[in-house]
DNA sequence: AATTGTGAATTGATTCACAGCT
DNA sequence: AGCTGTGAATCAATTCACAATT
């Protein structure tokens, strides 16, 4: 088997699953059943138990599963046992309040390195760690650090630029919070936030 | 055909066309053809046809589609042709970055009337339009102003408990960035956008 | 000639039902 | 007795293939 085959939305789920299992972890609790720990992470225990068959078999039967243990085979798979380095590309409204929030996540594994932006020293440079870089320092960078992730937090019309620049040199997972469909090559992924559609989605449901 | 018969995702990528078609308009554009347009949303053409099929026909043969009255069509169908008022719970961190972001939102159908936060007067308050009012006065406001869109940017610890209030007040849709699962009844609906589990995704990705 | 609209075929995901362990 | 693991069945979504229309 191999990542490929492995469906997109069953690996979504998997951090669903380590959440409820985190929580649980600091709750004290050994062991869980796949109807508990379905129902934290709002999916049928059949779903659960067959997302975590493409992986192994990590239950006991009659018992559950090791919390600790279930937890630490997630983190494996996720491939977030390392602290990953993730740069910020555009440091605006939208990439500053992203830089303010991702920072409390070192504890889920990333860390953001740098930001970048067209116009150099931004509004965020005090009271950040972080440094704003020009862009034109953006592909050295990246190649230097061998930076995987990067976060587009850039306006729509610069953001396929951009990106063209991180995946040159070598990126190979983008957040995309841009407002477009970016045109990448096949190793490279996206995941597309888009809030303007969320809302608009909502907007669809209410009577 | 009722609206529960249409696939989630099929309106979700209604929304992608609807932006497709804003650019085409803006660029002066009057007809598009399904190759095009789905390729701007990021689709198969088969499928944008297959989208659009459960709610009429509004192509012409041989020639495509009308910019214009497609568009206006699909503004009709996801509602958004009146603007919407909006309610932000929870302006921490995270909240008074949404307040900034969807402030420009307006010409989308979307207006932030008020945010409210366990914490009165927060960082928000100025320079900002929209007053910071108490939990106490949520359920109150959401009643009086007949609110029906709420984003839920509280820590996750407090999720839940707000949202019981909103519903119980009336709110039909909600926007949630907290990361948990949240508990609603059938006649509510939540869209979760998980910055924390969108990055581990990605980190699945990356050899 | 070009392009939509759609039934049929296919592919993919979810759920069922129960055998297999502990 | 309780709960996992999984093949089979079902349900849903996508894509194909082509007839219909301008």
């Amino acid at each position: 088997m191999t990542k490929l085959d492995i469906p997109r939305k069953t690996v979504y789920r998997l951090s669903l699953y380590q959440r409820g299992l985190q929580w649980l972890k600091a709750n004290g609790t050994q062991t869980v059943s796949s109807v508990a720990l379905a129902r934290a992470a709002g999916v049928k225990p059949t779903q659960l138990r067959k997302d975590l068959a493409y992986f192994g078999q990590f239950g006991t039967r009659g018992l559950g599963y090791s919390v600790e243990s279930l937890s630490q085979k997630l983190t494996e798979v996720l491939g977030t046992a390392r602290l990953q380095p993730v740069i910020l590309l555009g440091a605006g409204n939208l990439g500053t309040a992203l830089l303010g929030y991702y920072n409390g996540f070192a504890k889920e594994g990333f860390e953001i390195v740098a930001a970048f932006d067209a116009v150099q020293g931004m509004r965020l440079t005090s009271g950040r760690k972080q440094p704003v870089l020009p862009v034109s320092a953006l592909a050295g960078y990246v190649r230097e650090h061998g930076i995987k992730m990067a976060i587009l937090a850039v306006p729509a019309t610069a953001a396929q630029e951009v990106v063209n620049i991180v995946v040159a040199a070598g990126i190979q997972a983008i957040l995309n919070f841009a407002p477009l469909i970016l045109q990448v090559p096949e190793h490279v992924v996206v995941n597309n936030v888009d809030l303007a559609i969320e809302l608009e989605n909502l907007s669809y449901f209410i009577r």
